[in-house]
DNA sequence: TTTGTTGCTTGCAAAATGCAAGTGACGGTA
DNA sequence: TACCGTCACTTGCATTTTGCAAGCAACAAA
């Protein structure tokens, strides 16, 4: 499906520079962006789904943060019933690029991260684009 | 030489949870710590080195990084004068192992946003432990 | 004595974070 | 019909963080 306008990827008005890293901070960096996509990758769709994880994130903090991850085309809200409308999240083939990223954090929290235990496995994520 | 408790990493009082990732975003997740650390592999040490940097990085916040990286354990500080003190920085082998994080942020970057540049390469870091 | 350098610190306004409660639109139950 | 439960958010507000701009300290150089 040809992609519309509409779902062209929307980006900080101002990227700090052209540097690709210090780009992908202005996206992703804060404490809890990269959360919810590994708990994406970890087959979590839905709210009730997010809240679940240890981590209790604060509902504004989440609806905040799938806005902006949808419109940097990095997930994909789909509703999963009309009335009252409720909505499903997936990542997009560009957010499921995203898994050298959480791996390479991954393991290296593992080796120098006190009290940190072992991760369930990421199971290839359902991709919708 | 052996850590002394001086030098052992000291972390957040508190993490989120266990996950690994979530652990790492706890020391790492805002928008400069890991442009501080991109630096660091540029062979950026002092002071006027980070200032440089297209990001343009507020003083406030380099000098409040930089003391987090070092209570991290990521970061050594040494003096290279003392009357002034005058300080420089140097990764230690656990900050050179964020390379990979570092590479597959930047792998991403280039492959998914508009306006980056293909950044000028890493040279082996100088590592002080 | 004055100026320059460097590594920070400080004051303050704006923005972000996060707690807790609330909202809306349904379906289910009494 | 009235009430309750569910779920995906929104809102109000206090606290914390961010970041601008200026300032400070301890020297060396002129």
């Amino acid at each position: 499906m040809k992609k519309t306008q509409a779902d062209a990827p929307t980006f900080p008005s101002e990227f700090r520079s052209s540097c690709p890293v210090a780009s992908v901070l202005d996206i992703l960096g804060d404490k809890w962006t990269l959360v919810v996509v590994r708990d994406l990758f970890l087959n979590k769709h839905r709210y009730g789904d997010f809240l679940t994880s240890p981590e209790a994130i604060p509902t504004n903090i989440l609806a905040d943060r799938l806005k902006k991850l949808e419109a940097a085309g990095i997930v994909k809200r789909d509703l999963y019933q009309d009335n009252p409308p409720r909505a499903e999240y997936f990542l997009t083939t560009r957010g499921a690029d995203l898994a050298p990223v959480l791996r390479a954090m991954l393991k290296w929290g593992v080796q120098y991260l006190p009290g940190v235990s072992i991760p369930q496995k990421f199971t290839p994520p359902e991709i919708r684009d």
